[in-house]
DNA sequence: AGTATTTATTGACTTAGGTCAATGCAAGTG
DNA sequence: CACTTGCATTGACCTAAGTCAATAAATACT
């Protein structure tokens, strides 16, 4: 990863890296995005199969993914993982409903790779929504996409067989299939792996 | 229900009725909710079993029930019914997916009972949002409040088995059992008719 | 490199819930 | 009020997908 910094503000943790990462997130002059990138840290890198944040606890962070990804499951009462979010480097990475209730979450939230993370506390993402409009537009952003997200896996889980909602993976996100293990796959699609192996194989 | 308009505004086709539930909704003058309310057109009651909205179509309005209720539901491709959403008197109502994008839906929209709408175009309802920020901070959070409806249906959906969605139903939301018919509510829980049926009788 | 631990695959069997069909019941319409 | 149409219930049977178990293959660990 290049590590230089277009800008000339010392003690800017952030990298050029981070810096794109907003400037595709939103459209502001480099004033604001120095403001923004300011209240990010980069974290050092987290190995895979850790867990970031757990059932029962309030998700005081917000992320953006620079490198790997990461999951947020929930475990039934048999112990079973069922996998609601899987998300790549350059997207935005929380638990958003406890992110904005502040309440405890039900969710765990787990990388699937070694990852990097960029962190912001929630007091301070509330505050840019205040001072910079154009992160105010961004969550707003960030809010909708969600919905209409998990308003597509609603549709998903009840239309469609397991075969199906396999299939249209396979077509609309195939790198989830070249990177996700058959076994996390298979969470996400809210199949057994058994299943999924079969299904797979014809 | 009273016709009393609590404006001296003539051509305001709005009722108090429909004054109290905008102020139910938003914190704001008088002044305000008058503009929000002006843009609101009372439509004429609606049998129950009415499809407002069909698959295919762009969703161009907002509406919020005065007395009634309705859902919204996809058709499979074996034809069957799939329920997503419930609504009920005081509460707003579109196909908000189609709504934001601005795109044709694949779902429908229908009355389950005789219903009395107010509807404001998806032009207006954007206008506004421009002109107030209190209507601004509603479609927030709605959009919010919609983002948690779903996140907890899909954790219903894919951690729970027929029977518990249906007693975790009984206990949270009992008036769905008085006012929706067995048939609807099956697909709402999506399981079948039948399965519910024998459900109830345990 | 060699061992230990996951993960993937495959077969045999089970099950939650669905489908189909028949009957009784309630409700909307002329 | 009769009549039709749709809804709820129940029984008999079916099936998509899950579970359990045994290998095999891949990864991780020392």
């Amino acid at each position: 990863m290049v590590e230089t910094n277009s800008t000339l503000h010392l003690f800017n943790n952030t990298t050029g890296d981070f810096r794109s990462m907003i400037r595709d997130i939103i459209t502001s002059d480099e004033q604001k995005i120095d403001r923004i990138t300011s209240c990010f840290t980069k974290l050092t890198p987290i190995k895979r199969n850790t867990i970031i944040l757990a059932k029962g606890q309030v998700c005081k962070h917000f992320y953006f993914i620079e490198t790997g990804c990461a999951r947020t499951y929930y475990i039934t009462k048999e112990g079973q993982e069922k996998t609601r979010l899987i998300m790549f480097e350059r997207s935005p990475l929380t638990v958003l409903s406890s992110f904005i209730s502040q309440r405890p979450t039900v969710e765990y939230m787990e990388t699937l790779e070694d990852t990097v993370l960029y962190s912001i506390s929630q007091v301070d993402f509330f505050f840019l929504r205040k001072e910079i409009p154009e992160w105010d537009q961004f969550y707003l952003n960030m809010l909708e996409d969600a919905f209409l997200f998990q308003n597509q896996k609603i549709e998903e889980l009840v239309t469609l067989f397991a075969k199906e909602r396999y299939e249209k993976l396979r077509k609309e996100t195939p790198h989830f299939i070249q990177r996700i293990s058959n076994k996390v796959l298979a969470t996400y699609l809210d199949i057994s792996q058994e299943t999924l192996s079969r299904l797979k194989s014809k």
